[in-house]
RNA sequence: CGCGGAGUGGAGCAGCUCGGUAGCUCGUCGGGCUCAUAACCCGAAGGUCGUUGGUUCAAAUCCAGCCUCCGCAACCA
């Protein structure tokens, strides 16, 4: 016999700052089911999951927390594989970026890229914060200070390891543009236009500002930054440059990366140029998904919309989750997640269609049969376009699936079970049941029945893999009749099949009660975060007074106020401080409109040193709160306050 | 004029490459059935296909302008 063609999928390595949630369930769960449509193909499947646990921020809340890193993501891990468990997620291999083997990998990577060039000595720029010994971009900065501790950052450099990215930008592009590796493609422009056009520009992939993570053999000041560490773990889990495992040549180059919309241009540029780099081949796929959005807003924490995916698993079932998940699945764009939209589509496809399809066709061959069925057969009209249906749907599912379409896939499954539904309608068992005479056509049409739930729970095994086996139970299909070899064949089960009636399936849900408990669920969760908050608050650096003192807060009273041109979030704010006129950039227009401001008091940080915002200078700051939601409300102080007086 | 995507019956989407009866799921209403998880089946209502103009015998579909929303990038001092 010839050697099973292989077939190597992988999600990306989580990063474990928190608890996962059901966006990290969403791409596990998808590449689970591809993982077990596969191997029910025959394939030799590699299924990948992990964790990406070094960096900063892992150091950081390690500290607040007062133990070790290493002891910290532990922690994290195990939650994580509980999870997976729970999910029924069945990963081949489970990397962590702090498993020595990886870390071998990564430094002999590393290494190898210096040795060739591609990798250079420089000097990282940026704004840095003396206290804190970190580096932050513009975009992290809190208001221009350390989102860490609040203090004043300065502009800084040091030196660096960079990843010279240009050579392969022309091979990059035709990549993203001549072949099928980006999925959807139409995204491709984006990158090219965004980040290939302009030019690629080199890439800083060390640090030695902190010290949780690869350390650089040749350099022992410097830890490997994470896109070195995080993307090489598809092929250091394969053994690639360690002694840990001896898979490489067997599994690569992958056959699908599965990855969020957020770090797509990662998985599209950055790894595709390591790759390059090592002269390695090139995974096949990179299947880009969306966000699942709840209510229409991204899921955020503080807007108590986050879903516990084990509360909703414990009521529902893992694979009505599962189910769900995919279901509304679309490649490439957002999906809306709310608890309604999810127990809508649970009880219509599930329940209602499949559930009960399999409930009253067992229900039958019992009551008419007493669970065994006749051998004696009579066709009739109306099958032939029920066995087409069914036989030709495994073609139908296995293309959507090769194109990393589950919605499309599963959609395709359920026009079977509606199918069958109405073939039910057409043949009327009931009235058969009461002639004697028609006992073979009857017998007939529940055969028919079963196989198409055969055929249709087979496929599904792969996307429902806790609930399908028992309904092939209660149809009594064994191990062999329910095979994906079987699949797109009819007359599988014997004819004198037996069936089982068991529990339902998937029990119809309460719609107005489920929504209610799961909204006080909410509501009872979110108390523990406002206190998570303070603690946040109570565990800041504190500051003395003096520090203090150095902020010069002033009133002033907004006398014009207008967009800033090509910036969306700019207002330019022209302020009366008392002593005369000022200009200041505001990031509030998202949330103000001009006229909302003109006339009110203000609070200014006065003595805030000058910067130049999208053309504008902007001299100084005004005051607003966070409302924790990414919302912003202006501080306004009562107009009776003269204009210039001094806020202490 | 930074780059890209999207605007289709109450909701969510397909159709647009290759112009020619506007389709699906959910919801609503009416009917049928009773094997089944108040499930199933059939039917109906409901759409100026964002807007304006152009090409054409004919445009949701092609072209141009405009409006709105959403991503990405740049600034949320």
């Amino acid at each position: 016999m010839c050697k099973k063609e292989t077939f190597y999928i992988t999600t990306p390595i989580y990063y474990p700052s928190g608890n996962p949630h059901i966006g990290h369930c969403y791409t596990t769960v998808a590449c689970d089911s591809i993982a077990r449509y596969k191997r029910m193909q025959g394939y030799d499947v590699m299924f990948l999951t992990g964790t990406d646990e070094h960096g900063i921020k892992i150091e950081q809340k390690a500290a607040e927390k007062g133990v070790a890193p290493k002891q910290y993501v532990d922690e994290i891990v195990e939650i994580f594989k509980k999870l997976w468990s729970f999910m029924n997620i069945s990963y081949d291999r489970y990397i962590r970026t702090t498993d020595d083997y990886h870390v071998e990998t990564v430094q002999k990577i590393f290494k190898e890229l210096y040795d060739r060039g591609y990798i250079y000595k420089g000097e990282y720029k940026g704004k840095y914060c003396t206290p804190c010994e970190s580096f932050w971009t513009e975009s992290q900065l809190v208001d221009g200070k350390c989102p860490e501790c609040g203090r004043e950052v300065t502009q800084a450099s040091e030196e660096a390891y960079f990843f010279k990215m240009s050579p392969f930008a022309d091979r990059i592009e035709k990549l993203l543009t001549e072949t099928d590796y980006l999925r959807p493609k139409t995204r491709a422009v984006e990158l090219v236009n965004n980040f290939i056009k302009p030019g690629l520009e080199d890439l800083c992939v060390s640090r030695t500002s902190f010290t949780w993570g690869v350390p650089v053999t040749f350099d022992d000041k410097h830890v490997v930054y994470v896109w070195i560490d995080a993307l090489s773990n598809y092929i250091s889990a394969l053994g690639y440059k360690n002694e840990k495992y001896n898979d490489y040549d067997k599994y690569w180059p992958a056959d699908v990366h599965m990855v969020a919309k957020d770090i797509m241009r990662f998985h599209a540029i950055i790894w595709p140029a390591m790759l390059m780099a090592l002269e390695l081949p090139l995974p096949k796929h990179l299947a880009v998904h969306g966000w699942i959005t709840f209510n229409g807003q991204k899921m955020s924490k503080s807007l108590g919309n986050v879903v516990d995916p084990f509360v909703l698993g414990e009521r529902y079932g893992a694979d009505a989750i599962r189910y769900h998940i995919m279901r509304e699945m679309a490649l490439g764009a957002d999906s809306s997640f709310s608890n309604e939209i999810m127990i809508n589509r649970i009880n219509s496809d599930l329940a209602n269609g499949l559930g009960n399809l399999v409930s009253r066709t067992v229900a039958m061959i019992d009551k008419y049969f007493g669970a065994t069925l006749p051998t004696e057969r009579e066709s009739g009209e109306f099958d032939d376009e029920l066995i087409e249906c069914a036989t030709a749907l495994k073609a139908k599912v296995d293309e959507y699936v090769d194109k990393t379409q589950l919605n499309n896939a599963l959609a395709e499954i359920f026009k079977l079970v509606s199918r069958a539904n109405k073939y039910i309608d057409e043949t009327a068992p009931w009235v058969l049941g009461k002639d004697e005479s028609k006992k073979a056509r009857l017998a007939a049409v529940l055969y028919n029945l079963l196989e198409s739930i055969r055929i249709a729970a087979t496929l599904l095994s792969a996307f429902m893999p806790t609930t399908m086996p028992k309904a092939l139970e209660q149809i009594g299909a064994d191990e062999s009749s329910a095979s994906y070899e079987n699949a797109d064949k009819f007359g599988v089960l014997p004819a004198d099949v037996t069936v089982k009636r068991g529990e339902l399936l998937f029990p119809r849900i309460d719609v107005e009660k489920e929504i209610e408990e799961l909204n006080n669920i909410i509501k009872s969760s979110a108390p523990k975060q406002a206190e998570e908050k303070k603690v946040k608050i109570e565990g800041l650096a504190q500051i003395g007074i003096d520090d203090f003192a150095k902020v010069e807060l002033r009133v002033a009273k907004v006398t014009n106020c207008e967009p800033i041109k090509k910036a969306k979030k700019l207002l330019k704010l022209t302020l009366d401080d008392g002593e005369g006129e000022r200009t200041v950039a505001s990031g509030i227009a998202k949330f103000y409109k001009p006229e909302q401001l003109i006339g009110k008091k203000i609070i200014l940080v006065a003595n805030l040193k000058p910067a130049v915002l999208c053309g504008v200078e902007s001299q100084g700051m005004i005051l607003a709160a966070d409302d924790g939601d990414g919302g912003v409300n202006v501080v306004f102080i009562d107009d009776s306050v003269p204009t210039g007086s001094r806020v202490r």
